[in-house]
DNA sequence: TGTACATCAGTGAACGCGCGTTCACTGATGTAC
DNA sequence: TGTACATCAGTGAACGCGCGTTCACTGATGTAC
């Protein structure tokens, strides 16, 4: 009773409460349904209840919006990975084909938000949240490939190999398969899982 | 001076002579130069010294320009991948290596085309043209990693892991090259040949 | 060879669109005394 | 506890932009007789 007035009351609020979560949350809802280019600010507004103007006290512009939801990607396939490595198992190259599958997997289930993450000119690279996000998912593989303990090295060091080597058979497969490089993909009848195992299977990564 | 009279009269003419191929060369110009966000058909035009309505009676839309640009781009692609076959060697491995940096090497130099050929929400992909130059350049490739006589099989026929696997992990470099997954590589200083041929022979694809 | 006329390939002004952002504003909240 | 006032977080109308496309048109070309 008291919380359904409280309720009622926040939600006709002159103030919001919490406008900054609710423009990122239909945020992420319009850039699922229209995709990044299909994505706008004042349709977010819109979604949000909300006057087209009301975002600029939480964000500069829409690029920090973009930054912020590319952030929110990030930190959910840095999960993903983490997540897919701990079930894995004990053998390396089982916890690398489950890492592997569920980069896929975010890939094919948030299209929208994966494209996102690499549409780089529409991003703010310098946010520190955005980056570091970025090297959480970045180094649950690399530690995976390369060994717990091996030395930071630079990106392009010919000890990176591995871990580029597997990183890049996963996102251009993901890729692949949304963009529609393999063939009609659409009816679902596409094996992606099996075909990744068997791709995996070719890399000589682990030992 | 009969030539000079000819072509100052072509110029000039009320008609332009082959503006298809105008509008398509001042196209290549301005999707490189803005990128395929960019990308605008009013600008074509005013680069090619037309109204931005002349279009129309040689494209249907935007979309069939765009359409043409994408054939174009894969019809270099495959060019530079036969290319690359051709002067690979004997050795399938070397081959292998000559085509994935072939494909590597193209997307970093043409990299508005590069997108451009995967944006498929921008194309039609039921023409004829693009998806057999789309065609060539994967027959090229899977006809040295499954064998000159293979049997054609569907894209997701396990038989066709080991092609996909490849283009996969080409694709899946280049992509993270040009959209900065991989750290700045903005200086130039980014390895990517030696790196990519480091990853390729982790690769087990041959024999 | 000349003329009438249909067809073709352009023009350029205009339309309508949705966008991100600006602006002056207003209503609610928090604080000082 | 009550009041004055600064601050904050919204409003909503308006601006300017460049876009793709439409429209009625016009000038050049090709063809029939």
């Amino acid at each position: 009773m008291q919380d359904d007035l409280i309720s009622v009351k926040m939600e006709r609020n002159y103030h919001h409460g919490d406008l900054r979560q609710a423009l990122v949350d239909s945020a992420l809802t319009v850039l699922a349904e229209k995709g990044v280019d299909g994505f706008s600010l004042r349709e977010t507004a819109r979604r949000a209840g909300v006057s087209p103007a009301a975002y600029k006290h939480h964000f500069a512009d829409t690029r920090a919006l973009m930054t912020a939801l590319a952030t929110i990607a990030f930190a959910r396939l840095a999960d993903a990975l983490e997540q897919a490595d701990a079930a894995g198992g004990q053998s390396r190259r089982c916890r690398l084909g489950a890492q592997g599958s569920a980069y896929v997997r975010f890939a094919l289930a948030e299209r929208a938000l994966f494209d996102l993450m690499w549409r780089t000119t529409l991003l703010d690279l310098s946010d520190q949240a955005l980056s570091s996000q970025k090297a959480r998912a970045f180094d649950c593989l690399d530690r995976l490939v390369r060994g717990r303990d091996a030395p930071r090295v630079a990106y392009d060091d010919p000890a990176m190999a591995p871990t580029i080597a597997s990183w890049s058979i996963v996102h251009g497969f993901a890729r692949l398969t949304l963009d529609g490089g393999l063939g009609a993909n659409e009816a679902g009848t596409w094996q992606a899982e099996a075909l990744l195992a068997a791709m995996l299977d070719l890399l000589n990564v682990l030992r």
